[in-house]
DNA sequence: CGCACGTGGTTTTTT
DNA sequence: ACCACGTGCG
């Protein structure tokens, strides 16, 4: 049984999953068989009866990642995994609540907020105390509260020496109690609420720490401190807390994950060794070898060099675009290629640093006929339709949820305006009660909506979660709204109602799937896998994505695009502490998502927020070990860029302060690029110097030929920026 | 109430 | 360029 678990693997894997019972760091680069460490060792564990399934707690960070780990793990071991403890740290922290709600001082049938729910729930909140919403960014309030429960903290514990901070304590202890009062938790509140049940609860803490024997968590370096108490809370004295992760993986330090628990995981748990897995098998050389060259820049590494057994493989191929459409069309002609060599469009990926990018991308891919699947979207659950739908089922199910009850009281329309709503919300606050209690005592027409979901709730009582999805789709008025729409909203309307067909069939699958198929449970379903729920795995299509939802992927080849300084590294990052060390991470974990072949692109120019901006080759390029890569266009060298001031560089609204630029001439010998049409012949290109008799002198920053009326942007050092069409314009090329 | 228009912001994201 | 949000009018 073991020998087959073991076989084909490496020591350090196999010294992995075979550590006795102890706390341990498994230092796992990209690509090293991560999740089959971690999977192989529960299997191992459990097949060598060192303890069962019900002993086994393993966290991941996303639901994705937990359903693969029990998918392999059945596919290892002829056991039941619905008995076992793996999930997101959300899931299990809801999971313990619901089995705990009286200790935890939840009503039974909890809801989760949404980032969405908790914003609106936050504006509202804000509303009703008087705090100047300009002063106070809601969006801010919602991190500050959040990223404050992350570190552990209620808002009696946040330190605030300042009237600013004061506030914002303020209005986080005053929207904890509105959100107790309401019977719903948001994310954050999920983690923080179960440590507090952990740590204030003996029995249930010693009943937990007398289970888990063995804990174990995928990407640690992903953890932020809340999530590391909860495990160092349960671990207790004497389980052990077996942890994989990569520190040049870790991306997630804007959101408050802490690299820093892997060091004081190897101090608290007393760490013997940590174990390295440093084999790749994923990569060929030279795409390890960039890799390995860029994140060696990076201080505070814990140490850690990929190696793989294959060869070097190809170059990496780097291209240099005129403009974005330029890059944008480059890719899609070495795609047709790859295509034609036989490579699945699916193996392929488009990487770039912000989600604004896929634009042009999606443009050229559409034009050419290729198809393609972007990430990272708009999620099913959080469709507005699914949202109002979802809302019901709530209010139907828990009267004090003032959330759900705001969102459809006037939708659809029913002729309750703001001035009534705000009227109701005042006689609430008056008389102390939750919004639908209050409601109930109104007349007309709110009270008709009372009575409409009490009847949709006593109507349903009895019946099969579909089916009460069903009738409140028909009774609510939604289903009628939607069907009501013409002229231009038509075809939107249309398929909204199919996403709420949609939501029925993912009620009669959930029923299928889950032992508990409540309204409850597939309520939380909803909040807590707002699910990827695309279908189309099967289909041969390009991945279109940011680097960060890249991470954990891998394809045949990958482009990495937009390698432009402040576009990746993204300017924001460079202000704050460590910020280029994060992107340069980011670099790390796109670079090595490629098995077999890499391009490397950017372009001169591109379109961002609107206008045309200006950027020089990504640093990261630049730390790339010259020998690695080969140019497509002519290499990009120090002595060949012009610099531009910034003055003449920009001529963007509100005088925001601009980098200099720097522009890489284009060469004669260049293959590709240069624009359109007669751009790429003509003397005027990109970075071309020229002198007017009336501007003076110049360099051309814009081209644009539609047909004869060729026109260049020209920034002029002592006129500023001019288009001047070529046919009128004398220029001449200096 | 609901639509039309103006304004401001625009890195990354899971739960 | 594009989207989300807020204000003002019919």
């Amino acid at each position: 049984m073991n020998s087959s678990l073991l076989s084909g693997l490496n020591p350090e894997q196999r010294q992995a999953i075979t550590l006795p019972h102890q706390s341990a760091l498994i230092l796992a680069g990209a690509g090293s068989g991560k999740t089959r460490v971690l999977t192989t060792r529960i299997a191992y564990l459990i097949s060598n009866g060192a303890v069962s399934p019900h002993g086994i707690l393993a966290v991941t960070f996303t639901n994705k990642a937990a359903k693969e780990m029990v998918t392999r793990l059945t596919a290892m071991l002829p056991i039941n995994t619905r008995g076992m403890w793996i999930g997101t740290f959300h899931g299990l922290c809801n999971r313990m609540l619901r089995a705990h709600f009286r200790e935890a001082n939840l009503p039974q049938a909890f809801q989760i907020l949404d980032s969405g729910d908790q914003l609106s729930a936050i504006k509202r909140l804000m509303k009703a105390m008087n705090v100047d919403g300009e002063k106070f960014p809601p969006r801010e309030m919602q991190s500050f509260i959040s990223s404050s429960k992350e570190q552990g903290l209620r808002a009696n514990e946040v330190e605030a020496y300042d009237p600013y901070t004061r506030r914002k304590v303020e209005v986080f202890a005053e929207y904890d109690t509105q959100c107790q009062r309401e019977g719903v938790v948001d994310f954050s509140e999920l983690l923080l609420r179960c440590y507090e049940l952990l740590s204030r609860n003996a029995a249930i803490r010693e009943h937990y720490q007398e289970r888990f024997k063995h804990i174990l968590v995928d990407e640690f370096q992903d953890t932020n401190k809340l999530q590391y108490q909860w495990l160092r809370l349960l671990a207790g004295k004497n389980n052990s807390l077996f942890a994989v992760g990569d520190d040049d993986q870790s991306i997630y330090a804007f959101r408050g994950a802490n690299v820093g628990n892997m060091q004081e995981l190897t101090r608290d748990f007393h760490v013997q060794n940590v174990i390295k897995l440093e084999q790749n098998y994923r990569s060929h050389g030279n795409i390890l070898d960039a890799a390995n060259a860029l994140i060696s820049n990076n201080r505070n590494r814990l140490g850690k060099n990929l190696w793989t057994s294959e060869n070097g493989g190809e170059l990496l191929r780097v291209y240099e675009a005129a403009t974005d459409v330029d890059e944008a069309a480059f890719i899609v002609d070495e795609i047709r290629q790859l295509k034609s060599e036989g490579i699945n469009l699916k193996e392929i990926a488009l990487l770039y640093r912000s989600n604004a990018q896929s634009r042009v991308l999606e443009h050229a891919l559409v034009s050419a006929g290729l198809s393609y699947r972007v990430y990272g979207g708009l999620r099913f659950f959080e469709r507005q339709e699914i949202k109002h739908t979802l809302a019901y089922l709530r209010l139907m199910q828990n009267t004090d949820d003032d959330n759900a009850l705001l969102r459809i009281i006037n939708f659809p329309t029913r002729g309750i305006g703001a001035r009534s709503i705000e009227q109701l919300q005042e006689a609430a606050k008056q008389n102390n009660t939750v919004l639908f209690d209050t409601a109930a005592r109104a007349g007309g027409k709110i009270s008709a909506f009372v009575a409409l979901i009490e009847s949709l709730r006593d109507a349903t009582r009895e019946l099969p979660l579909p089916e009460i999805i069903d009738h409140v789709l028909e009774h609510s008025g939604l289903t009628a709204h939607y069907q009501n729409e013409t002229g231009v909203k038509k075809r939107e309307a249309e398929e909204r109602l199919e996403n709420m067909n949609e939501l029925v069939n993912a009620a009669t699958l959930f029923v299928h799937e889950n032992e508990d198929d409540s309204l409850t449970s597939f309520l939380t379903h909803a909040s807590l896998e707002a699910g990827e729920h695309q279908a189309g795995d099967q289909d041969d299509a390009l991945h279109l994505m940011t680097v960060h939802s890249a991470k954990g992927l891998e394809f045949h080849t990958v482009f990495i695009t937009g390698l432009e300084d402040g576009l990746f590294p993204h300017q924001n990052s460079q202000r704050e502490d460590g910020g280029l060390d994060e992107e340069r991470r980011l670099m790390y974990v796109a670079i090595t998502r490629a098995r077999r072949r890499l391009y490397l692109s950017f372009a001169q120019s591109r379109m961002l927020h609107g206008q045309v901006s200006y950027g020089m080759v990504s640093s990261f390029l630049r730390e790339l070990p010259d020998g690695l890569l080969h140019w497509i266009t002519p290499r990009v060298t120090a002595q060949n860029s012009y610099t531009l001031s910034p003055a003449l560089s920009h001529q963007g609204r509100g005088g925001a302060a601009s980098e200099a630029y720097v522009y890489s001439p284009l060469s004669p010998e260049r293959e590709r690029g240069g624009g359109e049409g007669a751009a790429r012949q003509s003397p005027w290109r990109i970075g071309q110097r020229v002198f007017h008799q009336k501007f003076g002198e110049g360099v051309i920053v814009g081209v644009e030929s539609s047909g004869a009326d060729a026109r260049v942007q020209v920034n002029f050092k002592r006129a500023g920026s001019k288009w001047l069409a070529l046919e009128y314009a004398k220029l001449t090329a200096v």
